[in-house]
DNA sequence: GTTCTAGAAC
DNA sequence: GTTCTAGAAC
């Protein structure tokens, strides 16, 4: 390929000048060129491995540096720079972005998006925005952002050159265990992305990450990988107008080529400013080998590609579970031996697959459709939809391959394999089934066996292998997820005889069941220890290791063996909270009145349950029928809520508010300071489960009202923090939504089941219900739904476990940590500030 | 859902 | 002996 003339310094942007000349990497300052950071300046890289897990670079340097010891030119010539940094949270951007705002703020403008929006997470279009308004009023910009990819930092390039200003990147090259240490560690960050949720989120944005090329457009690449790279970096850009802080001793010029490398690292948070001196360091000739920097724990295994074993054992409780990815592979199910329509069964896949990604976004998911020829109808058709869909490759990706050969063969590192299996779950039969249990070895019909005997269409169960299986030991698998999907053909028991209304059901079902499975499995590891993930069989709860999952509760009856439930061990109790204190504490709303309510008796026109119980080992005929709630019927207690929604005028002493959709009460037994009640008034619709589109008009009614009512609480009391929301299996009929306070803070909160209620995923926020009623359709099941009631008691804000109920509420009266992120991030929480809080 | 209480856990 | 939970009865 021909050079180009200007090498490395060429300014064309046009990609095939690109690809028709070579831009060799080394470059030669002119003596006279002004300075390194107004020339172009690139930073060749050596592939050895690097931070981001994947593989080093030695980074060389050639050029006449110069100009890095006048600091004169350098100071001037910095104008008009937009500086993108590059790197992961928890790799200092804003440290150097606020280390370079003190010392020279009459230069530099920070443009931050996790603040920008008076404080609060703005958006890439107001950094733009700000950007531009602040190069044209002279300042030089720094774009502290993560800009791991091309995409997120086009814009700020297009708005460079529309504006003639130079372009730089910094990249904050440090490695994601640093990283991720930082950003657990961290409190009070403005972007928010802290703590226990930090490890999935970085790991996955480093699996993003584009290099900054000089194609894109950049002037300027520096790549800092130590603590005195980004000393050096800060030296360069540090542009002091009241004078210069630096060491000028050693202002001759040290021209001529020389070739760099990293030295060791120093303390950025140290305000010793760059010699001349450390400049010439910066690139004198270092072996990255002998340096103890960031990088010396990795010790990586060749072949693999973000395997557990990616780093040394120091950090290997964090990557064992988040390292980048977690991979579950697909075959397709049903379209082959049960005939299932191509077509649809594409249709289905992409659509079941998209939502499934876009609701457990940030944990690092990946589902790899697999297929095992190249030019399968199956195979193509999934392609292109998922293309024409927009779908993101690494998230999702279609391959050609043999399933159980992934890593061998196709480098693919897949931790889950989802089985199509036959209804006994039996080896043989051909295609998939027989090649995972062929591959899997005997180990996998064992614990398949111990666990159940047969499976319902539409539904989902996963077996940990053994770690001495040879697909464990060959391939890493560690989960194969068992899924039937539904009959089509005659010739097959269960055909469903052309029904598709019901056989795309149940094969949405099928791929659902199968997706949750491998992000519940995903979600269970991060709370493990290292070798109950690397061995999966040596897990002692069962539930942690493998689950089954309905999509409907009529399936839902279908039963797990009980022997599986998770062992509670308890911690010893230490001394019980005094009850008195609770009592004195006034529990908000409870008022008398409620005490005298009258049961109008079970009056119960609904049907019956109808729900048949379906024993083990029969054969799952789907069913047509949609109701699925299971609210107790019969007893008066349960009609309570039912009485007053339904007639709320025999009622008025405790209504709050009524209007023709809802009436909102003071919940009898209040659980926190503040809890009510807004009851929907539609007869007969008591559950969650029931709910469907032709509803969300009266959620959002629902939510408003208690919206209505939360804000008048936080005008009253400012630091209080509510959540509304509905039990997943209420106890009462009549379908009702909880506003409560987050204190919790009430005598009447007395057992697991109460505190469960309200602070595991039983409790389902009503704006993530309208949301996935919009988007799904209905309330999307959870896994492992009967043991949520019964869980370890957690704190809901620091999630430590606690040892009983007394202890608890001791710990949440003082209990300081921030919510969890995640509820944070949704929305879930409503607050004063309303920062994170509903539209 | 709550209340009540036996007996497990401490 | 006291505390706490869980299950039966409502
Ligand atoms: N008679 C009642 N009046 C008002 N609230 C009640 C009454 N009985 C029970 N509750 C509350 O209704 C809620 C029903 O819970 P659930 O059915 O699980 O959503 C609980 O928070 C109870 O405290
Ligand atoms: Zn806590």
């Amino acid at each position: 390929m021909p050079e180009c003339r200007y090498g490395s310094l060429c300014h064309r942007k046009n990609p095939e000048h690109w690809l028709k000349f070579s831009h060799p990497r080394t470059i030669h300052f002119q003596a006279d060129s002004s300075n390194l950071l107004h020339g172009r300046l690139h930073i060749s890289c050596t592939s050895y491995g690097d931070s981001y897990g994947h593989r080093k670079r030695m980074y060389k340097l050639n050029g006449d540096v110069s100009s890095l010891q006048s600091t004169g030119p350098m100071t001037e010539s910095l104008n008009n720079v937009l500086l993108l940094l590059v790197g992961l949270p928890g790799s200092g951007k804003s440290t150097f972005c606020n280390k370079l705002m003190q010392s020279s703020p009459q230069k530099w403008k920070r443009i931050c998006q996790d603040i920008i929006s008076n404080g609060k997470r703005g958006t890439k279009d107001q950094c733009l925005k700000e950007a531009e308004k602040a190069l044209c009023q002279g300042f030089n910009v720094m774009i502290d952002r993560c800009n791991l990819t091309i995409k997120q930092r086009q814009e700020f390039l297009q708005l460079a050159t529309r504006i003639s200003a130079q372009v730089h990147a910094l990249i904050l090259d440090i490695p994601v265990k640093i990283c991720i240490q930082r950003a657990m560690q961290r409190i009070g960050h403005e972007g928010g992305l802290e703590g226990k949720h930090a490890p999935a989120a970085v790991q996955r944005m480093a699996q993003t990450l584009e290099r900054p090329a000089e194609v894109e457009g950049f002037t300027s690449i520096f790549t800092c990988c130590t603590a005195d790279d980004i000393e050096r970096a800060f030296c360069m850009y540090h542009l002091d107008t009241q004078g210069d802080h630096r060491n000028n001793d050693n202002d001759k010029n040290v021209s001529g080529n020389v070739t760099g490398e990293r030295v060791c690292g120093t303390s950025l948070g140290s305000n010793k400013y760059c010699t001349h001196d450390d400049i010439r360091k910066a690139f004198s000739t270092h072996q990255l080998d002998t340096q103890q920097d960031y990088r010396n724990n990795d010790k990586r295994v060749p072949g693999k590609l973000n395997s557990e074993t990616e780093y040394g054992d120091n950090f290997s409780s964090i990557n064992s579970s988040d390292a980048g990815f977690r991979t579950l592979a697909f075959p397709s199910i049903s379209t082959s031996d049960f005939q299932f329509d191509h077509e649809k069964a594409a249709d289905i896949i992409v659509d079941v697959a998209s939502n499934f990604l876009q609701e457990f976004k940030g944990l690092g998911l990946r589902l790899v459709f697999v297929d095992l020829k190249e030019n399968s109808d199956m195979l193509t058709r999934v392609r292109q939809k998922s293309t024409a869909l927009g779908m993101r490759s690494e998230e999702f990706m279609v391959i050609a391959g043999d399933i159980t050969k992934l890593r061998s063969s196709s480098k693919l590192e897949c931790s889950f394999i989802a089985n199509a299996t036959n209804w006994r779950l039996r080896p043989g039969g051909g295609g998939v089934n027989a090649a995972i249990f062929n591959a899997a070895g005997e180990g996998l019909e064992i614990e398949t066996k111990k666990r159940v005997k047969t499976l319902a269409p539409g539904s989902a169960l996963t077996v940990p292998l053994p770690a001495s299986s040879p697909l464990y030991m060959n391939e890493g698998v560690t989960h194969i997820i068992h899924v039937l999907g539904p009959n089509m053909n005659p010739q097959r028991p269960n055909c469903l005889q052309g029904n598709y209304v019901e056989g795309s059901k149940l094969l949405r079902d099928a791929y659902s069941c199968m997706f949750r499975a491998f992000a519940s499995c995903v979600e269970s590891q991060s709370d493990q220890p290292v070798n109950q993930i690397t061995n999966p069989c040596k897990s002692k709860d069962k539930q942690n290791a493998f689950t089954i999952l309905m999509q409907s509760a009529k399936r839902k009856s279908w039963t797990v063996d009980n022997s599986m439930k998770a062992k509670h061990h308890r911690q010893t109790t230490g001394q019980q909270e005094a009850e008195s204190s609770m009592k004195s504490i006034s529990a908000g709303e409870s008022d008398d009145t409620f005490h005298k309510l009258e049961l109008d008796g079970a009056k119960s026109t609904a049907e019956s349950q109808g729900r048949s119980i379906i024993s083990k080992g029969e054969i799952q005929r789907p069913s047509l029928s949609t109701g699925v709630s299971k609210v107790k019927q019969g007893d008066a207690w349960t009609e309570a809520l039912r009485n007053i929604a339904l007639h709320p005028e025999h009622y008025q002493n405790m209504t709050l508010k009524v209007t023709d959709q809802a009436v909102v009460i003071n919940d009898k037994f209040p659980k926190a300071r503040k809890h009510l009640l807004v009851l929907s008034r539609m007869d007969g619709l008591d559950s969650i489960k029931d709910l469907r589109s032709s509803h969300l008009a009266l959620l959002y009614h629902m939510q408003s009202l208690g919206m209505e009512f939360v804000q008048a609480f936080l005008k009253e009391d400012i630091s209080l923090v509510f959540r509304m929301g509905y039990h997943l299996d209420p106890s009462m009929r009549q379908l009702h939504m909880h506003i409560m306070s987050q204190d919790f803070d009430s005598p009447s909160l007395k057992n697991k089941k109460h505190w469960n209620s309200f602070t595991s995923t039983f409790f389902r926020d009503s704006k993530g219900v309208i949301e996935e009623i919009e988007k799904m359709g209905r309330v999307q099941p959870v896994d492992d739904e009967s043991s949520l009631l019964t869980m370890e008691l957690r704190c809901h804000r620091c999630r430590s476990v606690q040892p009983n109920i007394p202890r608890l509420k001791k710990h949440i009266h003082t209990c300081q940590q921030p919510f969890p992120a995640g509820l944070l991030q949704k929305g879930f929480l409503i607050m004063a500030d309303n920062e994170n809080g509903k539209k």
